[in-house]
DNA sequence: CAGTATCCCATATGATACTG
DNA sequence: CAGTATCATATGGGATACTG
């Protein structure tokens, strides 16, 4: 996404922009995770011109997002196709997070096109906030801490620096 | 972000990028949640123009994520101030995921210059997938559902067509 | 301080043609 | 099928000046 070096040093959510916050990135990533590999799969459904997407699935394959697989099916040639790899699944809390969000505020009904449910259970799955104890995390008990100083004063770790009434 | 009609009704996070997939938008978010108000304390942080910074808090305030506030401190003259909404709160597992996978894979230590704790109990505090239950769920046990259609065959249910191996 | 208005440019993108 | 190459365009963004 081309930002600044000091950016990207000091922040790693720049850094993490900087690779998948191009416009149709995120849209590839989505695909994936609906089963797409092949180029010309991706191709149809997102309706970019081929040059954008294969820039696309270069930044991602280079960033160990996506894994270029060559096989054979029998009798056909040599074909290629994109997988995710862990680093890929491990945005799923951001892919899923902008699904979610989009579906409570900008889908009419309140819910989107598409529902995630567990296999075993069939509940709804949602992005979360948890602590490293796998408990639910509300917003308002987070602080802020950065590395390279003391602890924040409470004024200042106060996070997010909540709501007091709602818009 | 300029996408089709087609995309905005057919999927949500085409949708919600569309207002936040924008280069500047996240990060003016993650300053909000660092407590930063005002638009020079934005712009200094930012450093990108005025003309850029105005046209995205515009947008984040007509989205109903930021909200303007006009203040006035005793002896001075009116200001305005931009907060989040809990519509923003609702983006945290966007930012925090975001920054947590640039912390993992794009940070040389494994971690990056911010860490977010729980103020009770000092957990470190992550993005994640979670059932309605509040349990967390493991990639692997997702399924996608279109509300359009039958439940998906298994075949098709798979996902997210996990990694075989790791790249 | 808190923006708006201009000007200009880099470049991401769309459209299309072409190749192994 | 799976891309690369080319070209025109649109526009997001940088720099800067200006205003209430």
């Amino acid at each position: 996404m081309d930002l600044t070096t000091q950016e990207l040093r000091n922040c790693s959510i720049a850094a993490t922009l900087s690779l998948v916050g191009e416009k149709w990135t995120i849209l590839i990533l989505r695909d994936v995770f609906h089963g797409i590999r092949r180029f010309d799969d991706f191709l149809e459904r997102l309706q970019c011109s081929p040059a954008v997407l294969s820039a696309r699935l270069k930044t991602l394959t280079e960033a160990g997002i996506l894994r270029k697989v060559s096989y054979r099916e029998p009798g056909e040639r040599e074909r290629f196709e994109y997988r995710p790899t862990r680093a890929a699944v491990e945005l799923l809390p951001v892919v899923i997070g902008l699904m979610q969000w989009g579906d409570r505020h900008l889908a009419a009904s309140g819910q989107g096109p598409v529902t995630l449910l567990t296999a075993q259970q069939g509940r709804r799955v949602r992005a979360a906030l948890v602590d490293d104890a796998d408990q639910l995390v509300r917003p308002n008990d987070i602080e802020i801490c950065h590395a390279s100083q003391r602890p924040a004063p409470a004024a200042e770790g106060e996070f997010p620096h909540a709501p007091a009434t709602q818009a």
